[in-house]
DNA sequence: TAGATTGTTAATCGATTAACAATC
DNA sequence: TAGATTGTTAATCGATTAACAATC
């Protein structure tokens, strides 16, 4: 699939298809070959049309009546649709707390996102390496990313510095960013910026506890 | 406030929250001390009646006509709301990659959530210290949930292990799960399972990306 | 064939935005 | 007072769900 033939599809179905990929997997782990869209949101705890619908906005596969979804090409778009086999490069700012985890976590990677090198200001950290990524001192940015082309960068730094790293990202080129600091950072009309909020959906559950009493209900 | 008066609101709204109370201290810092709504929403880049919507939703303090809100009380409404002052108890099951950053960040403890211990199977992590918590092999998960009365429990092992975690949490008197694993965890309808989908904004970036052909686009 | 399942069009539901009266 | 700003009611927009015809 090539990126002019990729459509748009909604956020909340964005979020949805990692829940399918996932499921899909295990299904044929367990040799399962077909599956009808009423099994799976039933086991996915969805609404059937919405996943038709959602396989159809990101599948080229079609469903046979009586039969189903075939797992395997399922599968296949999914993975095609999120860039799989699509890799992108982007470097890291901020390789404490906040920025290691991506490091970490390889299903990233597998994601397309390949992170080629992280930067950080603090001494303690710079010239390590995190999770075969080495750590490099924030004045080595523009170079890196000019020599290995990389237009993606992820901040990961205090909300404090993460306007002027923003800046410094812009100025070495950087066009796409994945904001971790719970700000709104201002850029250039040309430079694209993702946030990223990881406070939310404690938020969600912290309210939905507090509301429920659920300590004093158990106690 | 009193967890009984806690008004519901949506979950758009919720994780706005974060945002405008990252926005308002950084307001206080700069000694403002009267803010409008229009104004907080030109900086954040959203609609005017849903930040004034948001805030009638959550703080008690009212707005004045031609003077604005009151940046303190805003901030003291939100903090109140998002439990900041109501710390939960929670354990921590799975402390390798996917698990270490939430020991990590101490804006989780901020934000209401204390993780009490950490709990692993692997035993080159079993018996180590991860940002001050202790990690423990899981077979010790009952007793020390009993012994300090914790029932929020936080999963964060690879998926093949998470039902099984789950099991484990719920036989130990958990009664709230954040769950990190991308699957529907099967629980008894009186436990409450939070689902984080930590790739669900990378796959939005991604999309983003690649439809806009980014990279070749600059190259 | 009968019936299970797909794919799509129409209806519903809920969140966002617009319009406007109230008020300092 | 005039005008800026709030708070709320009504209109719009978009996502989810329901209804149903097509098809293997």
């Amino acid at each position: 699939m090539n990126s002019e033939n990729i459509p748009y599809i909604t956020i909340q179905a964005l979020n949805r298809l990692p829940y399918y990929l996932q499921y899909l997997k295990t299904a044929k782990k367990n040799n399962i070959k077909y599956i009808s869209a009423a099994v799976m949101a039933s086991d996915l705890n969805l609404n059937e049309v919405q996943v038709r619908k959602d396989i159809s906005a990101v599948c080229t596969t079609k469903g046979k009546p009586k039969i189903g979804f075939i797992v395997d090409e399922l599968i296949d778009n999914i993975e095609d649709y999120l860039g799989y086999n699509n890799s992108m490069e982007a470097v890291l700012v901020g390789a404490g707390n906040r920025g290691k985890f991506l490091l970490a976590d390889d299903k990233f990677e597998k994601y397309g996102l390949n992170i080629a090198a992280a930067f950080d200001i603090d001494e303690s950290i710079v010239g390590s390496t995190i999770c075969g990524r080495q750590v490099f001192h924030l004045g080595k940015l523009k170079n890196l990313c000019e020599r290995m082309h990389i237009h993606i960068g992820i901040i990961a730094v205090p909300e404090e510095a993460a306007q002027n790293v923003c800046n410094l990202l812009v100025s070495c080129g950087i066009s796409s960013i994945w904001n971790f600091a719970l700000i709104k950072l201002s850029v250039p009309g040309s430079v694209f910026v993702q946030n990223e909020n990881l406070f939310a959906s404690l938020s969600a559950f912290s309210q939905h506890i507090r509301k429920n009493n659920v300590t004093s209900k158990i106690l």
